[in-house]
Parts: C-alpha cells; sequence; structure tokens
DNA sequence: TTGTAAGCGTTATCAT
DNA sequence: ATGATAACGCTTACAA
C-alpha cells in the first residue's frame, strides 16, 4: 500500500502518523513527549492515527536525535551466583516502566573483562552505570570519570559509601565488607571464642571477600585472639566449606569458632559437623561455632539453624534503580547509601564455655 | 580545541578521525566494518587517528543508518529464581564478545508484563529474541509473528520443541514439562509404590508446573495409581514443603512417595521427615519416598540424598544464544533444541516394598 | 498551539 | 581503493 523505501525497517514513522492525523511529524513527536501540549482534538486525532497506522517509535533514530539513549547499563560479576541475581532483579523492578532499559554485562569477576565491557558500553550511550565493586582498572576509572563529567550518573553497588558524603565521590550503594568481618569476629570473642578460624571463598578475585576476611583478621588480632586461615578450593561449595572445616579442625589446637565467606560453605561444615556429632554420640555437639554470610535460606533450614550475617542483596538493586532515576531527573549526581547488614545470631553460633 | 556544536554528545565523530587521518568519514567506516578493503597504510592512517582523537562509536547513529540494532532482548519471568538467573548467566557468556549486547527484561511471570515489555521492545529492533516458554498473550503472538516474518530470529526457552522440526514452528529450546511430570511418576511407580502424592508450586501463572504436574498425574491415572495432590504456599520454599507434605501425610491413606515441583519445595520436607525419623526411633526412616525437581545444588547435601530432575540451566542460556547467533549470521530461522533432563534417583527415592 | 528548518552520526548506493 | 551523496527517523531551536 505505502511507499516502500529503499532503506530502513518498513515501518511507520512520525511523518506516517502525521500524514494521517493531518498534521506534521513534530506534533506527533510532541504527542507523546508533552501530550499537554497538543489541543485535545489534535492530540485525539493523532492518538487514533497511532493506533490506525500500528506506529511503534524508533528508539535509535529518536536517541540519536536527542543525544540520550534510554539505557541503564549493569556490569556485574556474575548471575549464576544468586545474590547478583536477586541485585539484577531489584534493579530491573525499580527500572520497569520507568522509561529505561536494561542492559546486563557480566565481567565474570576479572577487571579486564569489566574494561572491556565499559568500552563496548561506551557506543551506547548509557543514560546511567551500574557497576560492582569500588575497585577498576585503571583505564576503566578514566572512561568512569569522563562519564562522569559529562554528567552520566555511575553507581558502584556491593561496597561501602566514602565516609562522610564528600562530594564528588563516587556514589556507592551497600556496605564495607572489612567492618563486616570486624563484626563477625566481634561476635565470636563476645561469645568467648578465643581462637577463631576463617574460611575464604575460592574465587580470587573477590576482593569484597578478602575485606571481610581482612576485618576478620585485624579484630581477631586487636583482641588478641588466635587465628587461623584457608581458602576453600572450587567446586561445590558445600563439599568445598566442608573439606576446609576439616582443615581446620586437624590442627592442634583446633579454632573453638570459624566464620566462612558464604553461607554456602558454613552450612556444608555445618551439616557434617551434626552428621559426625549425633553418630558418635547422641549428646548435642560440642564442636566449633561456626557462623557464614548471605543468609542464605538454606541457613534457616539446617538444625541447629546457622547463625550468618543477613545482607540487603535485592535492596542494592531496588536502591540503586532509586538513585539513578532520581539523578536522572534532577540532573545532580546520584547518591550513595549505607545499607545495614544484620549479624543474625541463631543455634551455630551458642554461647561458649 | 574543537568546535563544539549545539547539539550531539561532544564526541569525537566518524569525521574528526577522518580529518585527523587525511581521509574521508566513508574511508574511516570501512575501517572498522570492512578493514580488508582498505589499502594497508591507509588503515595504518585511520587506526592512529582513532587512537588519536579517542573516537568511540555511535551505536545509535549506526544502528539508525544501517536498520540493525545489536540487541539481543531477553524475556524471563524472574532472576530472583536460580534457575533462571543460571539461564541468563549462560545467555550472556554465549553472547559475549559477539557484538551483541543482552537487553534484560523481568515479566514477574506476567502474560501481560510480557506483551508490555514486549512493546518497549519494538522500539529498539532487537535483532533477536528470547522468551520463556511458549505461551504469549495473543497481541504478544501477533507481535512475534511480525518480528519472525521481518526475519528477526525468536527463541523459546524453557519448553519442548515441537514434535519434528516442523517448518516455520518456533524454535524452542528446553524439554517437555509434561513429559518430565510423566517420568517422575513412572519412577516412583517403578519402584512400586501405587499411593503417590504431588506437591505444586505456589506460583498460579508457571504454566510449566502446572505440565509438570498433569503430567504427573496422567501416568499415575495410566497405571491405575492413586494420587493425592496439595498447592503449596508462598513463602519460604523450605517451609512451604514441608507444610505440604503435613498435609498429604495426614490424609489416610497417606501417599507412600511424594514428588514436588522442585528441589527446594523437596529439600524443606526432607530433612523434616529425616528429623523427625531419628527422634523417634534411630532406625532408618520408613516414611514416604520423596522426589524433587531442578537438582540443586541442596539436594546432594541432605541426608540420604534427594532424588532429582536435573535440568539444564546453564545450557539452555548458551544453547540460546548459539542458536540466535547462527540464525542472524546465516539469515535463516534459529533452530529449536531438545535439552534432556535426567532423573538422578538418589537415597530419598529407595526401592518400595 | 502548531509549524519550519536544520541537524544528530552513521551506513547504503553508486560513482570514480 | 576511495569518495560524494543521500538517506535513516527523530528532536531541538526558533518562528509564527
Amino acid at each position: 500500500m505505502s511507499r516502500r523505501p529503499r532503506r530502513g525497517h518498513g515501518r511507520p514513522t512520525l511523518d506516517d502518523v502525521a500524514q494521517a492525523a493531518g498534521v506534521t511529524r513534530i506534533t506527533v513527536s510532541r504527542f507523546f513527549h508533552s501530550p499537554d501540549k497538543l489541543a485535545p482534538e489534535t492530540a485525539a486525532r493523532v492518538r487514533a492515527a497511532v493506533d490506525e497506522v500500528g506506529y511503534v517509535p524508533n528508539a535509535q533514530a529518536g536517541q540519536l536525535a536527542s543525544g540520550r539513549s534510554r539505557v541503564v547499563a549493569a556490569l556485574v560479576p556474575n548471575l549464576g551466583y544468586s545474590i547478583f541475581a536477586e541485585t539484577i532483579q531489584g534493579l530491573s523492578e525499580g527500572l520497569m516502566d520507568s522509561g529505561y532499559e536494561l542492559m546486563l554485562m557480566p565481567t565474570n569477576y576479572s577487571l579486564e573483562r569489566e574494561e572491556r565491557q565499559l568500552r563496548a558500553l561506551m557506543a551506547w550511550s548509557p543514560s546511567a552505570l551500574v557497576l560492582t565493586g569500588r575497585r577498576h582498572s585503571a583505564a576503566a576509572e578514566q572512561l568512569l570519570n569522563g562519564l562522569r563529567e559529562q554528567g552520566t550518573p555511575v553507581v558502584e553497588i556491593w561496597d561501602r559509601p566514602d565516609a562522610p558524603n564528600e562530594p564528588g565521590a563516587p556514589a556507592r550503594i551497600g556496605f564495607d565488607h572489612r567492618e563486616i568481618g570486624m563484626r563477625m569476629a566481634c561476635h565470636l570473642m563476645e561469645l568467648g571464642h578465643r581462637h577463631l578460624g576463617y574460611v575464604d571463598n575460592p574465587v580470587a578475585e573477590d576482593y569484597r571477600a578478602r575485606e571481610r576476611r581482612a576485618g576478620f583478621a585485624a579484630a581477631a588480632a586487636q583482641a588478641g585472639a588466635r587465628l587461623d586461615e584457608v581458602q576453600a578450593p572450587p567446586g561445590d561449595s558445600f563439599d568445598s566449606g566442608r573439606w576446609a572445616l576439616q582443615q581446620l579442625l586437624a590442627r592442634q589446637p583446633a579454632p573453638s569458632a570459624v566464620a566462612f565467606a558464604n553461607d554456602l560453605l558454613a552450612a556444608g561444615a555445618w551439616v557434617d559437623l551434626q552428621a559426625v556429632g549425633s553418630s558418635l554420640s547422641s549428646s548435642p555437639t560440642s564442636g566449633p561455632a561456626l557462623l557464614g554470610f548471605g543468609d542464605f535460606p538454606i541457613s534457616r533450614q539446617v538444625r541447629p539453624m546457622l547463625s550468618t550475617v543477613h545482607t540487603p542483596n535485592a535492596e542494592i538493586g531496588r536502591s540503586a534503580a532509586r538513585s539513578l532515576l532520581a539523578a536522572l531527573q534532577s540532573g545532580g549526581p546520584p547518591e550513595g547509601q549505607a545499607l545495614a547488614c544484620e549479624l543474625v545470631a541463631r543455634g551455630s553460633t551458642p554461647r561458649h564455655s
């Protein structure tokens, strides 16, 4: 019916709608972006014309003309690991119906990979950016600074906001992993433990896990407690945690309380401990206290229940979405937010001695 | 230094590079898209100029001009639920470095939501599309058909391919949930059970879970076995599964084997059963056999280990990426793929009577 | 309240 | 092997 130009999608354009409505292109454009500037009856004609021709806007053309992209990009280490999946779920919920679309790029815990993704991203002129963590390659930092100067809101999630909202400081949404590590150690020491163990996770590039461990070690040292550390091997987390605990318990003397980089590691070790305890004697276990991190659902399911640190997985994503949308609207920089973690003391860390 | 036009990002453009290299725009464009068409020394000059001015392509402009978008969109019910997170992880790994970016849209298990996301998506002219499941609203089907006719590859994941690769049939990557339901029932009946139970999941819109249940019921009916069914309530899956099993066991007579919509439900029920069993007697439990679905890591951790169905979570994503990229390259339609599930018989389904 | 003119930065087509 | 010209579909700036 209608002319089919040599190029393009062949989809109806603003001009097609305009023709059908007896107005010009720009009026139709206004119908979408500032409908209140149209005379009501004009708007009605345009609406009818839009339906009639089946008009769908062309995002690329609009973005090229306006210089704004309606893309929010998120770079996360991994999705299979459920905490980031929950964060992304929160982020996409927060972005829903905002007119922005979420572009997702996994970095596999690699700063180099993150930098490459960031470069690829530049081509899209994203409206806003979500990065995981505060550490990036030098080149990535440069790209980010460029974006920030140009007014693109950037938030870093899953890491601590810098102390007092310093102006110009990167906006971060999350918590201080080092501090959480310290709190974990303090919890165990408050229960009377003087010889602690720590099982770190096997992902070498996960510096946040390293920080928790470092905080844990610092608090232990400060209190004069003894500390044994071990890195869990890759593979099934449960098995890995079990193996790591055995390593610690084999030492003489063995720690009386052990903290883990995450609940999966801890749960594996914990159920093993219970099984051994109950087969050797029917009395309640007198083995080490165990403390996890992440408050995975499993932790409430083992008996006794696993003590852990509750992290605001989905809330980090929702908060990031709020912060970015606010910044996008106001034109100002995005705000960071310190989100609380809660140390949930349950049955696996009873009072000691 | 350089002119700052009234509009645009102010980023260097092809023309800036061209000027620095002493060539024209189009030569620089060719440098990126068909470098072998350039004289080697011209290419070298262009390369230097690109670095010099710090050129980054403008995706919107390129896509507007070419009519192709370099966006692959994926619509999934939910990410917090780990199986889809693993699928998306597989998908994004498969897409990595392909030049296509992943746009992620959650549908919250709502067909209406899916339709809206699809409409929003049309504005982006995605190069390819990933949908979850074969069921969509009528309007969504229309949109999809339009896309397919126009040559956009579309694959539906987590559902069964249609029988023999019918031409024109939607490409699906996954398996037949109804058939898996039947296999689950058969497994239990082969062990000697004649009175089965089924615990369905609480997400009313998850038709795939309904299909597994229907298959389970059909197989039971066909074999003349008795069946009791119950829907798990919303909330923590472990607790929910536990509650549901109690409902079934309270009936007189009670089923001797119970299947669950997923491993979380099953695991909650299973550990509960073991706890009760061991506190009442030290003999091995003689309670009902339990069968899960999904092969979550937890299932290998409970003792006895939970029998379940292993699903190819990440493989579905990787396969979708492969199929779409192949279709994009060949220009043909994408291919579906039937992926195998494996029924993993473990300790929770021992031989019966 | 509506319209005109001039791009936005790239790629397709055809020419040299 | 390189270039000139004309889109691509929309929005901004300025007029009327």
